[in-house]
DNA sequence: CGTCCAGGTCTAC
DNA sequence: GGTAGACCTGGACGC
């Protein structure tokens, strides 16, 4: 493979970024177009490309501290840059986190992530995350598996090497019920996913848009519930995932019964809330790196 | 084979 | 504003 970049791993206010939390950082950030290798450690993923076609890129840690991008071909200069540009909005590193490892700092059950913890790996569009959350709701993970596999082979543009990029809202606009129902068997959720693509395809919806900084935290959450098949928790988990809107809790039949357990003691959810509110703006993530402390060995 | 439920949401009271 | 019931699917479980 051909490399198109480096991608220095530091936040924008000069923290760290712990390599394997940011790959584990959530189980969205694991569905395809994207292909995380827990063991060795590498991300591959699958960009839309303008001429139609879409690009594969394997991103390492090749260096401590570096990540370097790989690509199948070469790339000229402008080409090079737009995907590095891509992979430095999927990994955040134009985030900011220095604020919350203040916080998270002075909390023995969240000190830890400190060291780099807390970045979520996003997905090239908040269209794409939007989609793979409502995908999350009410099913077991092997159905979400299941459902956005689906969407990504059949309706993504090819790579030429077998892999998918995740589809745009138009080809999910103009996929047939029948595709929901018989082959992705998205249920009734077909119906919001197609909605919803429908709506960002013919203009009428902006979801990118919801990451401006102009848009309050609620804000953006009110426009997320008016989202056909987005509610409570979908709009929590794709602020907090996508959006890099943390005030939030993301609570479902995962994180209630995780939180029981590793607490030691059943709590209900406003006494869930009750323990992270000193985090603020952060409390989402607080909560979210307490559930998720061992998905990578310390 | 029937029931239950999984990283919920919507509608109708 | 709060709360039943319905809802696709498929895997787990009991009978």
């Amino acid at each position: 493979m051909r490399e198109v970049g480096e991608l220095a791993l530091q936040g924008r206010g000069g923290e760290p970024i712990d390599w394997r939390r940011t790959l584990a950082s959530h189980g969205v950030a694991t569905l395809p177009p994207n292909r995380i290798d827990s063991e060795a450690w590498t991300w591959h993923t699958t960009l839309p490309s303008d001429d139609g076609g879409s690009e594969s890129l394997l991103i390492s840690e090749l260096r401590p501290g570096v990540a370097t991008v790989l690509a199948e071909r070469d790339h000229n200069s402008a080409d090079a840059q737009r995907l590095l540009a891509a992979c430095r909005q999927m990994l955040r590193l134009d985030d900011d986190l220095s604020r919350f490892y203040l916080v998270a700092a002075a909390d023995p059950d969240i000190a830890w992530a400190t060291t780099g913890a807390g970045r979520m790996l996003r997905s090239p569009t908040v269209f794409e995350d939007v989609i793979k959350t409502i995908c999350t709701t009410n099913c077991s993970w092997s159905g979400t598996e299941r459902m956005v596999a689906a969407l990504v082979r059949h309706l993504g543009s090819p790579d030429g090497c077998g892999q998918h990029a995740f589809p745009s809202p138009g080809a999910m606009a103009k996929a047939d019920p029948e595709f929901y129902r018989e082959v992705a068997r998205t249920g009734y959720r077909g119906a919001y996913l197609q909605a919803v693509a429908r709506q960002v395809f013919e203009g009428r919806l902006d979801l990118e848009n919801l990451t401006d900084p102009g848009l309050t935290d609620t804000g953006a959450e009110a426009r997320l519930l008016t989202l056909p098949g987005v509610g409570p928790y979908a709009a929590a988990h794709i602020m907090l995932t996508a959006l890099g809107r943390y005030g939030l809790l993301i609570l479902d039949s995962w994180t209630r019964p995780t939180y029981a357990r590793l607490s030691g003691r059943r709590a209900s959810d406003q006494a869930i809330r009750r323990r992270f509110r000193s985090f603020g703006n952060y409390q989402g993530l607080a909560f979210w790196l307490y559930l998720t402390r061992n998905w990578v060995a310390e």
